[in-house]
RNA sequence: GGUCCCAUCGUCUAGUGGUUAGGACAUCAGGUUUUCAUCCUGAAAACAGGGGUUCAAUUCCCCUUGGGACUACCA
């Protein structure tokens, strides 16, 4: 069966990108009814942090992202399912020494006791001499009986991987076909750190060989290292999975998406006020696409088009313009009780959630919204009064004065006073007679239209005139009228 | 510096050995009897450069250029 996995280290939230890669996973174990694996890599105690791992999960799976094995949220409880386990990396040291230990018997790794300063310094020497830096191989010519000693002695040590020199590696990746490295640019990477835990090569390649890993998924900054990890499998004598490496995110000057650019974590977007419906389509697109013009896809129809085969080669500037076009677009599919849902939470003035005139001040903004949070300000002029500004009602272009104003305003209320609070309720009723009054009094529609929507809203843009009026009902809208003509 | 990857409108991309190089976002213009938005219509906008291969290259090959990733006892 295909099987896949999303190894986030747990660094404190969710990255775009590592959404993006945990989609396409997701998407490919899907269409191949295959299983996709959660597992967390959390080798590095340096960079702990603290309910991360929860965030993880939660982020994941607000967006549906559903995984048949790891860790996963009981309550505030982080539990573990599946056959495979742990799914955590912390918990399987024994594991990896286990299999570093073999490698070392085998003849495929070594113990290195040289301190960090000296490959520091050795480093600086290779990078004057223009050389790659590279671990020099010193202490893979130890004699057992030294290495042994040393050890004995408490001498710090790693282990090392011996990355055989003499034939090339190769292998073909889902995306980017036959790919093929010269061994000897090829460091030897540390397998096990002094402190005795693994590194990310090792327990990458130990992990997906013992959870069945027939697919590695994964950005494309780790292509440089498969050639490390390929060596790895065939140290072991396992199979080597299937690699598809996804191409980057990228900032807008091109370079790696990264936090110093704009917001990197899943979690900005949605506190922003995205719905995960237009996230996921905007990502999926990022350097995916089904070949056809159509360009909305729920979940379920991504799984059903995607095929690694689509997948771009190429990095994907990360641009916000397009993934506000998706959220527009599945903000207007809502209904409008599902949209007073969504904004109710993000309300700082008093509403309550189920009261009709809250219901159609929803409406009314639907059109105007592109993210979740400008809701509450285009809200505002409907719970609270506006206040009055001459330099905002006085609209030369609209050939708007004090005298006009004064009229439209006078006029107005006489002409809204004759219509039912019943009938104010639709617009339709309310289009023809202040239309006609335009008429009457010889002025402009907007003489009458933009001085009645100042008064109403106090905004410069706000929804137009008759929804307003519709929505607001006739008592606060007469009100609002009758209170800027005491104004002027 | 080394290894590796990549290259179609500003952006995301479709595409083929012979096409008016298609779509979407963004931009601009017009319309939808007030602003803003929605919606509709239209416009402008691309095959990085140079060599080959070929009757024919945007497409195949090579080089150059440009961009990027990696180069840790991080992942």
């Amino acid at each position: 069966m295909p099987t896949t996995r999303f190894a986030p280290s747990p660094t404190g939230y969710l990255h775009i990108g590592g959404l993006r890669t945990a989609l396409f996973a997701y998407l490919f174990a899907r269409k191949q009814g295959g299983k996709i694996i959660l597992r967390i890599e959390d080798t590095d105690q340096k960079r702990y942090v603290q309910g991360a791992t929860e965030n993880l999960i939660k982020t994941l799976s607000w967006f549906g992202i559903e995984f048949d094995e790891g860790p996963y949220l009981e309550g505030e409880e982080i539990k573990e399912k599946g056959e495979n386990g742990p799914y955590f990396q912390s918990k399987r040291t024994e594991i990896y020494k286990e299999h570093a230990q073999k490698l070392l018997d085998e003849g495929h790794a070594y113990y290195c006791f040289c301190t960090p300063e000296r490959l520091q310094e050795m480093r600086e020497q290779q990078q004057k001499e223009k050389k790659p830096p590279m671990y020099d191989r010193k202490c893979c010519s130890l004699t057992p009986e030294e290495v042994k000693s040393r050890l004995e002695a408490g001498e710090r040590a790693v282990i090392r991987q011996k990355i055989p020199h003499d034939k090339l590696i190769e292998f073909t990746d889902s995306i980017r076909d036959e790919m093929s490295f010269d061994p000897k640019t090829i460091d030897d990477q540390v397998l096990i750190k002094s402190e005795g835990f693994p590194t990310y090569h090792l327990a990458n390649v130990v992990d997906d060989h013992f959870m069945g890993i027939t697919h590695v998924i994964r950005g494309e900054e780790w292509l440089p290292s498969t050639p490390k990890h390929i060596a790895l499998y065939q140290a072991f004598g396992w199979e080597i999975p299937q690699f598809a490496h996804i191409p980057l995110l990228l900032n807008l000057d091109k370079s790696k998406l990264s936090k110093r650019q704009g917001d990197v974590a899943a979690e900005d977007y949605i506190n922003k006020g995205y719905l995960r419906e237009a996230i996921l389509n905007f990502i999926a697109f990022l350097g995916w696409n089904p070949g056809t013009e159509e360009e909305f896809f729920s979940l379920e129809q991504l799984i059903e088009k995607f095929d690694l085969k689509r997948v771009q080669k190429a990095g994907a500037i990360f641009n916000l313009e397009k993934l506000d076009w998706f959220n527009g677009h599945y903000l207007r599919e809502k209904s409008v009780a599902e949209l007073a849902d969504l904004v109710f939470p993000l309300i700082d003035f008093d509403v309550k959630k189920d009261d009709p005139y809250f219901l159609k001040s929803v409406e009314v903004i639907q059109t105007r919204l592109t993210k979740l949070e400008e809701a509450p300000e285009m809200l505002r002029f409907f719970f609270t009064e506006p206040s009055y500004e001459e330099e905002l009602l006085l609209n030369p272009k609209m050939k708007v004065t004090k005298e006009t104003a004064k009229l439209a305003f006078q006029k107005s209320i006489e002409t809204l006073e004759k219509i039912s609070a019943e009938d104010f309720e639709d617009e339709e009723n309310l289009k023809q007679p202040l239309l006609d009054l335009a008429k009457e009094l010889e002025l402009k529609n907007g003489q009458i239209l933009w001085p009645l929507r100042v008064a109403l809203t106090g905004e410069k843009y706000s929804p137009g005139t008759f929804e307003v009026l519709a929505a607001l009902g006739k008592e606060k809208s007469v009100e609002r009228i009758q209170s800027y003509l005491t104004n002027l």
